[in-house]
DNA sequence: ACATTTTGTTTACGGTTGTAAACTAAGAAT
DNA sequence: ATTCTTAGTTTACAACCGTAAACAAAATGT
């Protein structure tokens, strides 16, 4: 009983090639992988059809060899998989875990503007304090 | 050939209360997720068990009940998590997810000037652009 | 047309995770 | 001491994941 398809780490690898390719031939994805990790065309493929299997690919059967394609938006994969880790961890500590990925992750002058907004027109309204509730009954 | 032991959903759960006590018996930890969560009481043992198999957690064994501590720091556990997860974009992706993930967190006004302070920090050697390396042989 | 190569489909297998029951041992109550 | 209760251990089972071989169908070369 599994609500929202999530993308395993494996996976994450192929769909970033077709993300960034737009589209791609199992060829392709399978010529970039076997350069980048040591897995074996046959573990590309299962990864593949796993993806269509959960729709976040699908293929182009009108002439071979397939075009895939993907049915997320980059974006909206990332968002949902970020918030979900998120989601696992204490409020109170969710800030923290930001300055830290800030400081371990390569970020560009225009995204780090981008981000400095975003934090100004938090600040606008955000509590002095956040309080954990790791302990209460409550959702979230 | 598992090299680094990952904390499931369900195991950040307990983990999480265990933490924010310190310590706990598996009665505390079990009245806490009864809560807030539909788990059978069996099922939070089991996690329990993993938790200790995956030397996450130890159990005080001199006394009944066993009182369970933690045996990773949570900050070191969050660390690890969110940077796993980092590691499976796209880089050039990472500063927007940041950015997303700021407008979609409770964060405390200490925690933002910390952040701007690591972004303004971070700023001094920032690229312009932060390339894409989705389809290169190269590690990361 | 037939052999070879490429590409897509099916099957496999051990480990992890969500989920939990069953069993056992140690404390507590009578 | 005997029974009830609570807490810890063992076993279970399906879905998912990493990893891949085997098989089948289509395209290509000769």
């Amino acid at each position: 009983m599994k609500e929202i398809e999530t993308m395993s780490k494996a996976e994450w690898q192929v769909m970033r090639i077709i993300w960034t390719l737009g589209q791609a031939t199992s060829k392709e994805v399978i010529d970039i992988l076997e350069r980048k990790t040591d897995w074996k065309s046959a573990t590309i493929k299962t990864l593949i059809v796993r993806l269509q299997k959960k729709n976040f690919l699908k293929a182009e059967e009108t002439k071979r060899p397939y075009v895939y394609k993907p049915l997320i938006d980059e974006d909206l994969a990332i968002h949902q998989s970020v918030n979900n880790l998120f989601d696992n961890l204490c409020c109170m500590r969710k800030g923290q875990a930001i300055k830290d990925l800030v400081q371990n992750s390569e970020i560009s002058q225009s995204d780090i503007s981008d981000i400095v907004g975003a934090l100004n027109a938090k600040a606008q309204t955000a509590p002095e304090e956040v309080e954990c509730n790791c302990l209460e009954a409550n959702l979230s």
